[in-house]
DNA sequence: TATTAGCACTCTTTTATTTCGAGTGCTAAC
DNA sequence: GTTAGCACTCGAAATAAAAGAGTGCTAATA
C-alpha cells in the first residue's frame, strides 16, 4: 500500500535527510547541510522554505528559533511506516553466537538479548514465551520426603516448571504411581486453559480417598503455570542508554534503568504487544505511543516469535527516538527467523 | 578488643563528627561547623589545629586546599572497625515483607533483596547458596518422551535442578524405574564432592547394559549441579546509586550499574567473601579494598549466611564510600537472622 | 603550654557579561 | 520557482568579576 502523507517527492527526499542525518548526529539538522548532502541541486534557501513547510504540517519541529530541525513523532511515524514497506532479510551470523552456549530455552533466551543489544547497542528484552496455550507434555510427582512431594511439569517445547507440595499423610509408592497415571493419562495433551473445575472434580473422584492430594497437587501445578504469576524477562544492555546523551542526562536514564531492574513495566509491554491482533510483524512505539511512561523520550520497537501451538514471546528494543529503525528492524526480524528455527528444530 | 590507633579522645571525636557529618550531607566538613556541633566547647581554630594533625595521620584529607575535609580511606576504615564493636541488634518487621510472596528460595532471596534495597536506599545483591558441599535429597529420571529423559535433582534446602537428557535408545519404564532405584540408594545423601570418577564406574557396572545412560544421566547431573555454571545471584535498587551525586556523576553509575546487570563482576565479589575464612560475620569494603575495580568509588558491605552444611550464600550492599554504615551493618545482621530462621523452618 | 582571635590568602562556586556562530526568515533580484 | 543577500535571534562557549567558605599562620591570652 502507498502511505497516505499529502508530500511531494522533494519534500519526502527532504524530510527523509532530515531524518537519517539526524540520527546519525543527534544534532538539529540545518538548511545548508541538506542542500549540501543531496543531489536535489537545491540552495538553502529553497530548502529553508521547504522546511518551513514541513514544520507546518508537523513532521519537524524546532528546539528553538534560529536552530536546526529534528523530526516530531510524526515524522519518525512517517519515516518508519516508509521503511515498513520494504520488505528485506539478510541472514547473519547471529546463530553461531546464540547456539554457542545454549542448552536450554532461558539460555538461549538470554543469550539473544545479549547477542541483540551488543549488535545494536540499545537495551533489549526478551519474554519467555507465556504458556497459556501450551500442551502439558508430562507431569510426573515423586516423593522427595515424609510430607513433601515435588511436582515436575514438563510443557511442550520442553519448558519445565516444578513445585513442592507440602502434605499431610505420608503417600506409598504404590499411591504415588496411581496418581502419576491418574494426572498423566487425564492431562497429557490439554493446554491450561481447558483444564477446568469440572475436569478437576473428576479427577479427585477418581482420586478417591486421596483426593485432597490431587486437589493441593492440582492448585499447585496450576499456580506454577500460571503466566501473570512471574513472566520471565531476559534483559541485556540496559547501560547502553549512556551512549545517548538525550537519554543519559535528565533522570529518563533512571526511570529506564529502574524498568530495567523492575521488570514489571516490560511486562506491560510484553502484555501490550501480545495483545495486538495482526501481532505477526513488527510493532514501533514512538515516544509518546508507548504503553509505559516512563519510556515517552524513547521508541520501542516490539517483534512477537512463535513457537507454535499459541506459545509466543516478544522481544523488544529499547532506544532513542534517533534509534536506527532499518538497522534494528533487519536485525530484529533476523533475530526472529533465527529463534523460530532453532526451536523447532530443537524439540 | 580495643583498636590501635594511636588518636587520643578528643581527636577520635572529632573524627567521627567529621565522618558522621559527611555521611549526611556528602559535602566537606569544615573546622567551624564541628566547633559548633561538639561539646568540645573549642574554637574552629583549635579545630583547625588537630585537622591538621588528623590530616598528618592519613585520616581525612582536603579535596582542595581551602575547602572542608573529608574521610579517606583508613578514615572509614577506623571508623567501621569502631562500630563492628559494639554490637547491637535490633529486629525489625523484615520477615513479613519477606515472605509474604516467598514460596520458594528463590523467591524469598529475589524479595530479601528488595526489602533491603528499599531499606537502605543502596544497591543490594544476594548470592543463591552455592551448593557444593550440599547433599543430594532426591534424583528421579522420567521418560518424557522417545528419546528424552528427565531428571529432577533435588538437594537439601530444597534447591531444586533439572536438565533434560537426550537418549539414543528408548527405555522401558522397567528399567527407568531400576536407574531410579540405583541413583538413588547410591547416592542420597551424598555430596556433590563425594562423587567421584570410582562411584559413577561403580554405578556404570551395575547398571549393566545401560551403562551408557547412566554416564549421560551423571554427567548431566554433574554439569547441572556445577556452581560456576551459573550462580544465582538477585539484584535490586541499582538505581539507587542515582541517589548519590559522587556516584550518579561520572561513568561511574554506568560501571556498577552494568555490573548490576551483568553479573559477573558480583560473583567476584561473592567469591571473594566466601572465601575468606572468618567469614561468619560482615565484611566491610572501602574503595580500592573492593575486589571489584570498577566499584573503587564505593563501598560494598557483604554478609553470609548459612544454610547448615557448608550451604553459604553471600548477601552484599554496595553504595557510597560516604554509607551509613551503622544502620547497614545492623540490617544486615537483621536480615541474616531472619534468613537463617526462615531456611531452617522450612525444612 | 594550650587555646583563641584575627587576618591574609586560596580556590571553588556563582553570577554576570561578552563574544561567537549556526541558522532562520524575509526581501528583492534572477 | 529559485536564489543571493542580509539583518536578526538565540543558544553555547568564553571570559571576567564577585562571593564565600575555609584554611594556615601569627600573635595575643589564660
Amino acid at each position: 500500500m502507498a502511505l497516505d502523507h499529502g508530500l511531494d517527492n522533494r519534500k519526502l527526499t527532504i524530510l527523509q535527510t532530515i531524518i537519517k542525518t539526524y540520527l546519525e548526529t543527534g544534532e538539529p539538522v540545518g538548511s545548508r547541510t541538506i542542500s549540501k548532502y543531496t543531489d536535489l541541486n537545491l540552495s538553502s534557501a529553497t530548502i529553508r522554505n521547504e522546511m518551513a513547510d514541513l514544520e507546518d504540517l508537523g513532521y519537524i519541529m524546532q528546539p528553538h528559533t534560529s536552530a536546526g530541525r529534528i523530526p516530531s513523532d510524526k515524522g519518525y511515524r512517517l519515516y518508519v511506516d516508509l521503511l515498513m514497506e520494504e520488505k528485506e532479510q539478510e541472514v547473519i551470523e547471529m546463530r553461531e553466537a546464540m547456539l554457542e552456549k545454549a542448552d536450554k530455552m532461558d539460555k538461549i533466551l538470554k543469550q539473544a538479548a545479549k547477542v541483540l543489544a551488543v549488535n545494536t547497542n540499545y537495551a533489549t528484552m526478551i519474554s519467555a514465551p507465556t504458556i497459556n496455550r501450551n500442551k502439558l507434555k508430562f507431569i510426573q510427582l515423586s516423593q522427595v520426603d515424609d510430607h513433601q512431594i515435588i511436582a515436575v511439569i514438563v510443557m511442550e517445547g520442553n519448558i519445565i516448571k516444578n513445585k513442592i507440595v507440602t502434605v499431610a499423610e505420608t503417600l506409598s509408592n504404590e499411591i504415588i504411581l496411581k496418581l502419576n497415571m491418574l494426572l498423566n493419562t487425564t492431562l497429557t495433551g490439554m493446554s491450561i486453559e481447558e483444564i477446568n473445575l469440572g475436569m478437576i472434580a473428576r479427577l479427585k473422584e477418581q482420586a478417591g480417598i486421596h483426593s485432597e492430594v490431587i486437589g493441593d497437587v492440582l492448585d499447585a501445578v496450576a499456580a506454577t503455570i500460571q503466566l501473570d504469576n512471574d513472566m520471565e524477562i531476559y534483559t541485556s544492555g540496559a547501560t547502553n542508554v549512556f551512549k545517548y546523551p538525550e537519554l543519559s542526562d535528565n533522570q529518563s536514564a533512571q526511570e529506564i534503568i529502574n524498568a530495567f531492574e523492575e521488570k514489571q513495566l516490560l511486562q506491560e509491554i510484553v502484555t501490550q504487544t501480545l495483545s495486538q491482533e495482526e501481532n505477526k510483524g513488527i510493532q514501533v512505539y514512538i515516544g509518546n505511543e508507548t504503553p509505559v511512561q516512563s519510556m515517552k523520550d524513547c521508541s520501542v520497537v516490539t517483534a512477537t516469535y512463535e513457537l507454535g501451538e499459541g506459545m509466543q514471546g516478544t522481544i523488544g528494543i529499547i532506544g532513542p527516538k534517533r534509534m536506527d529503525y532499518e538497522h534494528v528492524m533487519k536485525t530484529l526480524k533476523t533475530l526472529m527467523t533465527e529463534l523460530d528455527e532453532i526451536f523447532h528444530k530443537e524439540e
